[in-house]
DNA sequence: GTTCCGATTTTCT
DNA sequence: GAAAATCGGAACA
């Protein structure tokens, strides 16, 4: 089970949001381990990124956004729900990529527990609901993925189609096509509605 | 199946 | 004071 490498957070972020698809996700909480396939990303950038909370400058809240390539940047919104992202770029320079939707692996029943549905499909398919599958919060802002035992990604067979379109409930930069997911992945959210556009190369 | 709407609180202006 | 990188339930078809 190979981690990935501080190099390989230090790109240009979509980049490895692309590249993020089909990594696993592991979170080991009170010795029980839960993982998940990604199968949903979108990239998010610095000063040239509207829609970025980077976008006007370093604030407390978008200090990791700006720092070490590799680490949890977790923020709270809608005054409801976790995001979980991975910083991007190099140190100064800020970027960072929403996990937004896993396909379920090890652990399936604690995260049916807390997300409290059944439904494999509705587990983790958003990324509120992920970080609630595997209680992730604030405290594991600045974490560092690369080292750390209770949260990290490692290398997964990488999806052979990629899909790409606009990312979802932005009010601005709404042309930018940011986001990836595995073409005709179940898990994947809003997989009506929001899985159109082109295809990018594998 | 889709669309619409309210909840709830942090963050920044 | 307004907006927010969302979710789930209700209503409708």
């Amino acid at each position: 089970m190979a981690r990935f490498s501080r190099l390989f957070f230090r790109r240009y972020t979509p980049t490895v949001a692309r590249e993020l698809l089909g990594a696993i996700l592991v979170r080991v909480l009170d010795g029980t381990t839960l993982s998940g396939r990604i199968v949903e990303t979108e990239a998010y950038r610095g000063s040239d990124d509207p829609a970025s909370h980077a976008y006007r400058g370093m604030t407390k809240r978008t200090e990791v956004m700006f720092g070490e390539p590799g680490k949890a940047y977790v923020y709270f919104t809608y005054g409801n729900h976790y995001c979980l992202n991975v910083t991007s770029e190099r140190k100064g320079e800020a970027g960072a990529t929403l996990i937004r939707a896993l396909a379920p692996l090890e652990g399936l029943e604690e995260m049916q527990r807390r997300r409290g549905v059944e439904n494999v499909r509705d587990v983790a398919n958003g990324p509120g609901k992920l970080t609630k599958a595997m209680g992730i919060d604030g405290s594991l802002n600045g974490e560092d993925l690369v080292t750390s035992k209770r949260l990290y990604l490692v290398r997964g067979e990488r999806p052979s189609s990629v899909g790409v379109s606009t990312r979802i409930g932005l009010s601005v930069a709404k042309a930018t096509e940011w986001r990836f997911f595995v073409d005709g992945d179940e898990f994947v959210s809003h997989y009506r509605t929001h899985n159109y556009r082109k295809r990018a190369a594998p």
